[in-house]
RNA sequence: GGGCGCGUAGCUCAGUGGGAGAGCACUCGCCUUACAAGCGAGGGGUCGUAGGUUCGAAACCUACCGCGCCCA
């Protein structure tokens, strides 16, 4: 912790040095590199204070800082940095994952360029290419990361391919096989035919697209049956038609055959269940090999399962439509059948669900293939329970039920990935149909005919291990030891199933039901200042390094951090982010201004009762908002906390206190001093406050206004609940409202900001602030009455406070009238209202005696209001 | 088709039983010695629609309309 306690006077640093803009460039780029080269950011497993640990969403190694990535960081970020400067052992682990299909591409396009595809290059030197473009082009984001100004430790950066990552990796692969948790089976995948891989489910995009809905006749005569496809290309691999066992309409074809037109082929029509008679013609072909609806219908019946397409997507079927890839096999087909008058109903375009490799976007062909799978239905239960007991809570709570669909139907998951790049199936094969699964410590079998599978694991498969993997596991290391399980995972909503499911099954798995961490943060996706999603497409994407660039990071920062309501979309624009550069001058310019005026932190805060009910109002106003903003770090409420700060800061400080604290400073004296001091104090602490969100701006001037080494460490202001003080909430209340009253009379006549005017104020004592009249006239430029005072306006302040204007003639009579009209119509309105509820007998009677009271109460003041509203409208002069 | 959520000021969003709020935008007046990236003042909303519960509904219930997302 550091305290501070400078003791240099004053007048030794006027204003620090501080220019009288914020040029958040020059403060950034110092600042981030001696932060890290002091080890603030560098966590200690040997430490005795309790641990706070959050691992960063890995980045993928391809990418550069996006505006997602950015708001996702600030808010870790935001929460890692609270919690050290609360006295926790704060770990923020940086890392990236592998990316896997993303990588690989960029490689081989690379390859490309050169007319080179990885098979020229072989496995060995393909994956040597990978790990030298890593090394060259790889992590661009972590630069990027320095400059929005993550606390991270980066000491113990990993990568989901180090050599402990990928042991974590062999190690519970071993564990689930022998298991009985991972098996290798025939089943229809999705299968990217450009990336030449399988995906799991999650990897593919289901949109509604364009494409065409073709009735085909298959059979002769009586015994012909039509069925209905948007896939009539297939139709080459069908093994049956199907019809639903109760339908009337083809009851009497179950068990027959029809011929399969173009092949010659004789086929059953199967009766299943699962057919749906309204839709199409009722009758549905089967293609077990290239559907997977259709590849369970083929298991219930035995159906043989007829590949037609290669790993491409070409036709393999000998004939004339061998060689053509599916879309233009699609076209020459049902103009085949056309010729031989099968086709019977077309529809174009026909709109229908089709999936997309997440990755590429190419449309997914289900192919049957032997892959690598993980029985998750153990895994997800478990990972169900966590979160159904109590053990791991969802914020905000409403993403419970989609978490528990998911889980809860969950697929057995495909894992392995025909590419090169990514970790190697730990599985031999031997020349007699041997499978040998080899552990870490473990040599694999060596001689003639043994291989290991071609294959490499999903990299959310590595990515699933993070919360462990990254502190040392398998290893009971001291890390894992001292920051497992990790505190809160803060990610996006869409990757609930992607990547925290994952997390969750494998982390209770291995770490003996250990869930990952305690609280699920999730947050929404950043979208524009019309909440579109950003898109290239739509031209709307926004650099979140040109923002740093041009605004600073700390209004990136706070941009994005005051849009995040708890998992809902954030959207941003250049203008938000320039009000949140223009609130870090506002700092910037407070701090400035205290500065110049002797503002301290040496010394202890005087005692309540030496202070002026102005010092005491913000001190009452620090304690309030420390501790809603403390409440609301514990609920994950960015927006809350921004504002909350944003409206002390400026609001409270900046218009009031300051304002209030001229004259005081004035003046000198003790009086002055304790003004200073109370002054300093709150900075302090408003500093500290904003720290985590605004961390460079808050430092620069921290730093300067204490003399103390740095924020980044120092304590987290404590809730004082006996500096909170009512009363002079109150006095401070009533007497914004007699100056803005007065502003507001100024205003309307149009009398200049530094034109004095000759007031007479009566009835302050009514709410105890007569004390405060010299204030009020140094805020609203009054001058005590003269002898020859003469009022020309009055204004009636609520509390029954009225003040009497000396304009000197010069009064806009049209001007007042409208006003006080205005203002006579308000308090009408306010006392009919008050008196139709007090008059309802249900209301005296059944509503609580306190909300009784406060009606009593308004339509006193109202009537109050009233009376000296009309009093000084007979009194104006008629026009 | 199933599920979740949203509809509040021109825009983006808070507010979840007892006087309709914020930021930005807008209007008017000001270079007032911390800040024009500023200061002061102001205008602007039948809280999607229709019922219901209640002394009292933007909030709770029901239906409908519109929009978004996830899953099938």
């Amino acid at each position: 912790m550091t305290d501070a306690t400078d003791t240099r006077t004053p007048d030794s640093r006027p204003t620090g040095g501080l220019s009288a803009q914020y040029q958040p460039g020059e403060v950034e780029q110092r600042r981030y590199e001696r932060w890290v080269e002091a080890g603030y950011f560098t966590a200690d497993s040997a430490s005795e204070k309790p641990p706070f640990t959050i691992v960063i969403p890995p980045p993928n190694v391809t990418g550069s800082l996006h505006m997602g990535h950015a708001f996702e960081h600030t808010l870790m970020d935001a929460l890692t940095r609270r919690r050290r400067m609360q006295g926790y052992e704060a770990l923020w682990l940086p890392g990236m994952d592998h990316a896997g299909i993303a990588t690989q591409n960029v490689v081989e396009r690379q390859l490309a360029a050169q007319s080179l595809s990885r098979h020229d290059l072989g496995r060995e030197k393909f994956v040597e290419r990978v790990w030298q473009w890593k090394a060259e082009s790889g992590g661009a984001i972590l630069g990027q990361m320095r400059r929005l100004g993550d606390s991270v430790d980066w000491s113990r950066e990993r990568f989901t391919m180090d050599e402990g990552l990928s042991r974590a990796v062999q190690t519970i692969f071993k564990r689930l096989y022998d298991d009985d948790l991972i098996y290798r089976a025939e089943r229809i995948i999705n299968w990217c035919p450009r990336c030449l891989t399988a995906l799991s489910d999650i990897e593919v995009e289901h949109t509604d697209d364009d494409g065409e809905l073709v009735s085909i006749r298959y059979g002769e005569g009586a015994n012909s049956i039509v069925v209905a496809t948007t896939r009539a290309e297939t139709m080459l691999g069908d093994t049956a038609v199907a019809v639903h066992p109760e339908d009337e309409r083809y009851r009497h074809l179950i068990g027959t055959e029809v011929e399969l037109p173009l092949t010659g082929r004789r086929i059953p029509i199967v009766a299943d269940e699962h057919v749906d008679p309204a839709f199409g013609t009722g009758a549905v072909k089967v293609t077990p090999a290239h559907d997977p609806n259709d590849f369970e219908i083929g298991q219930r019946h035995g159906l043989p399962s007829l590949t037609i397409m290669d790993e491409r997507a070409v036709v393999t079927v000998p004939g004339p439509f061998e060689g053509l890839d599916r879309y233009e096999a699609r076209p020459a087909i049902v103009a085949a059948l056309r010729e031989q008058g099968r086709i019977v109903a077309e529809k174009r375009p026909y709109q229908h669900s089709v999936g997309h490799c997440a990755r590429c976007k190419t449309t997914v062909e289900p192919r049957l293939s032997l892959q690598w799978f993980v029985n998750t239905k153990p895994l997800a239960k478990a990972a169900g329970d966590a979160v159904r007991d109590g053990r791991v809570t969802v914020e905000p709570a409403e993403f419970t039920k989609r978490y528990f669909a998911w889980v809860d139907n969950m697929h057995d998951w495909c894992i392995s990935r025909q590419l090169w790049w990514g970790h190697r199936i730990p599985v031999w094969y031997g020349p007699n149909d041997e499978v040998v699964c080899v552990g870490p410590d473990e040599e694999p079998p060596t001689g003639a005919g043994w291989r290991q599978d071609e294959d490499v694991l999903d990299t959310w498969f590595s990515s699933g291990l993070w919360p462990f993997s990254t502190l040392g596991w398998p290893e009971q290391s001291a890390d894992l030891t001292k920051f497992y399980p990790t505190s809160v995972l803060v990610t996006g909503y869409d990757i609930l199933f992607f990547w925290v499911a994952r997390m969750m099954m494998f982390g209770l798995y291995a770490m003996d039901g250990v869930p990952p961490f305690h609280t699920i943060a999730l947050h929404g996706m950043v979208r524009d200042q019309h909440g579109k999603k950003m898109s290239k497409s739509f031209g709307n994407v926004v650099d979140p390094l040109d923002w740093m660039d041009r605004f600073g990071a700390d209004a990136t920062r706070f941009t994005l951090a005051r849009g995040a309501n708890p998992g809902a979309d954030v959207p941003v624009s250049e203008e938000w982010c320039q009000g949140s550069r223009n609130f870090c001058n506002k700092l910037w310019n407070a701090t400035r201004f205290a500065l110049m005026n002797g503002a301290t932190v040496a010394g202890e805060l005087p005692p309540s009762d030496e202070l002026s009910t102005v010092d005491r109002w913000i001190l009452s106003r620090l304690q309030h908002v420390t501790a809603e903003v403390d409440e609301q770090f514990e609920t994950y409420e960015f927006a809350k906390i921004c504002d909350t700060l944003y409206h002390f800061a400026w609001d409270d400080v900046c218009d009031w206190y300051v304002e209030l604290s001229k004259p005081v400073l004035a003046g000198g004296g003790e009086a002055a001093d304790r003004t200073r001091r109370v002054l300093g104090h709150v900075l302090d602490h408003l500093l500290r406050l904003l720290h985590p969100v605004i961390p460079f701006v808050t430092e620069e001037l921290w730093t300067v206004l204490t003399g103390a080494e740095t924020v980044v460490t120092a304590a987290w202001p404590a809730t004082e609940t006996a500096r909170i003080d009512d009363a002079a909430e109150e006095e401070v209340a009533a007497l914004q409202k007699v100056v803005t009253e007065v502003r507001r009379f100024r205003s309307d006549q149009g009398l200049r900001p530094g034109q004095r005017v000759t007031a007479a104020l009566t009835g302050l004592g009514n709410v105890g602030i007569d004390v405060h009249e010299a204030l009020i006239r140094s805020l609203a430029r009054l001058d005590r009455p003269a002898a020859d005072f003469a009022a020309t306006a009055t204004l009636a302040v609520t509390g029954g406070i009225t003040v009497d204007l000396d304009t000197r003639g010069t009064i806009d009579v049209g001007a007042e009238r409208a006003r006080l009209e205005k203002d006579r119509a308000a308090a009408e309105k306010e006392a009919a209202q008050c008196r139709a509820k007090l008059g309802n007998e249900a209301f005296v009677g059944k509503a609580p005696e306190a909300v009784v009271a406060k009606i009593k109460d308004r339509l006193t003041a109202a009537e109050s209001d009233l009376t000296r509203i009309t009093a000084a409208l007979d009194a104006l002069p008629s026009t």
